[in-house]
DNA sequence: GGGTAAACGAGACGGTACGTCGAGTCTTGGT
DNA sequence: ACCAAGACTCGACGTACCGTCTCGTTTACCC
């Protein structure tokens, strides 16, 4: 169960090197700017060789895109799957207040920018990105979408990204942003008029 | 005479100098990977000494958002205001339409990106690109924003701001992690999505 | 009296910015380590343009060279003419024992390590060394051998350089390499080997 | 097997570099003026990065120093020994001689005027100048100063460092300030009155 | 005594080198 | 056999001076 590194590399006698690196990664990217988090500062802080780090990740964002992935494994994300208590509109709430807590913590805030970072300079980066910590978000929303589809609530003409992005979407650009507050009413607001626009 | 700078801006005597810097920032930007858009060859293509450079811009953050302010004066930017026809969803449609195009070509991605590194790394520089890019952005669609207002057409609840972020946040979202095509049906669907969401 | 820029500089109404710069330099060179006393410290501490400096000299070193002769001239410098009591190897002693007396003083020590410095870097500026400071030291001395010569005390073979060279060539040595210490019992064993070598 | 560093120094695992960076030393000091042998032109003209001089050498002083140090023990110095034929002003003037001959070599005195502004310029460097250039020419004379001393022709109080600078430093002192011709007559001359000077 | 030209202070300009830091590669020792 | 440690070349960093160049602003001289 990932006791191996990701992409078949040789056994590697040290899974210890890795989790240590990737645990460095997530500790440096949570408390200093982005720009001082290298790869010289992250070895140091992992008590390993760059050799090692550069043996195993390209570059720094893959080494942050699998620190990301990595921190998500031990902690079920952002509280598991959506709720479903009927109401989508109070369902989608519920997430997105969550969304906005995490996004207000310091760490996580940190981090997520540093993979957007990643994300905006390298393509093949913003792939990887996609496939280990987007689409998994995504994935959660899936099963209440479909179930708000089959009650009519949204059209089926809206898929499972469409829908999520309607969503999550204006909670996003204002992270990035910063066009305004980012609070437990702007959830609340975007949760109602996302319910709307995807409405049948 | 050319001896003027800025807005009275603080020393700068050569304008020249001001305006090769900024050229050169937005051509490297267009065609080098954005870590390799340094202040060195930044100065080098300008024909400028290095100090000049730092003179006027304390990091290449702030430079880059001067770089695409002055664009954006060279250009009305992004063709002018929102048209109205009286039919909002169409109206937005044209102008997503527009935005998507305009994202499609490799320069002005590429510039945005380094924009949105810039604003992601620094919380002053995410600052003045609110200033200097966003806030004229939403300008161009409050008016039409008053007038769908008016007739009815957006909840008196949804500021302007709010009503963009519906509008704009998920084409950024899905131009910056790619979720999916970035294409003309797309901004046509969030068009007319965005305009149910905002409706009273 | 020297109250026009030295060589037919036009009439340049200012010998006020010719002076402080002379003194800027020197009490520069007093004060910091030789590398740090650039044109531009020395134009900011004399309160002066460098365009002026550079108007005037062309480079460093022939700044120096005049600054140094500015000070002799203020101060007539090593106290005039070697006294003649008719016993050559304690007139020479009194004399050495003063340079060395001079040269422990650290501005004075500074500011010959700055004209040395000059000197080894540029063949021209040496050349300015040796007239405007060697050759009236050698003049000082000359007299006094003169006396001696006819005494028969000193070779007629041995011109006044040569001679100038026997006893003072020991203590520049001395005082640039440091090869042991620099005090008077050094000075007048100086003196009286000196005169032992000049003997006919 | 060449991985070994001077004398046990402590980290300097590439002999390699340290050598090619002494001859680029060496080969600029010879052939551009002493300002323009800068540290990255140095490292240029090695194949060396900046970084590895940086780290072997706290200023250019200290490079020059090794350099010289490292020309003298490839080409066992001035030719070794002092000769003795029992006449010592010949056997000294033979050594003045050479020593005027390699000073007039344009490498040999670049080189030296180069050590001397280093020697002039920081004390630290005068004193290594002193142990690693200056005590080994020194204990080239002090065999036959001892010889001499024996056979009476030189004062028991005259020590090796003074009969030194008797010999050596006005041929020092006519190389640096140029006061007259530097040739063999001038060579002669001073053995001849040195031997007189340190006579009983 | 007012008008003009020069020299002035200030300091921006295009450059070069500084000394530092990190990237990514490679070598050495130790376990 | 693999790994930490860290030296290596390279190149960008941001700073300091170089020597040149505009700028207005004083003077000092000549009408």
């Amino acid at each position: 169960m990932e006791n191996d590194s990701r992409d078949g590399a040789p056994p590697g006698r040290s899974e210890r090197a890795r989790t240590a690196t990737l645990e460095a990664a997530l500790a440096l990217a949570a408390e200093l700017p982005y720009p001082q988090v290298t790869i010289e500062a992250i070895a140091a802080r992992a008590g390993v060789g760059k050799a090692t780090i550069y043996r195993r990740w390209p570059h720094r964002g893959a080494l942050m895109v699998d620190a990301v992935a990595h921190r998500n494994d031990r902690a079920a994300t952002a509280g598991g799957a959506v709720p479903d208590t009927g109401d989508l509109a109070a369902d989608l709430a519920v997430v997105l207040r969550s969304v906005v807590d995490e996004l207000a913590r310091p760490e996580w805030d940190a981090l997520l920018r540093a993979l957007c970072v990643e994300a905006l300079v390298d393509t093949a980066t913003r792939a990887r990105v996609l496939d280990l910590v987007v689409a998994p978000q995504i994935a959660l929303f899936a099963e209440r979408f479909a179930t708000a589809r089959s009650a009519g609530r949204i059209d089926d003409a809206v898929g499972d990204t469409e829908a999520f992005e309607l969503v999550v979407a204006p909670v996003f650009h204002r992270w990035q942003l910063r066009t305004g507050p980012l609070d437990h009413a702007y959830a609340d607001a975007v949760a109602r008029r996302a319910c709307r626009a995807m409405a049948p």
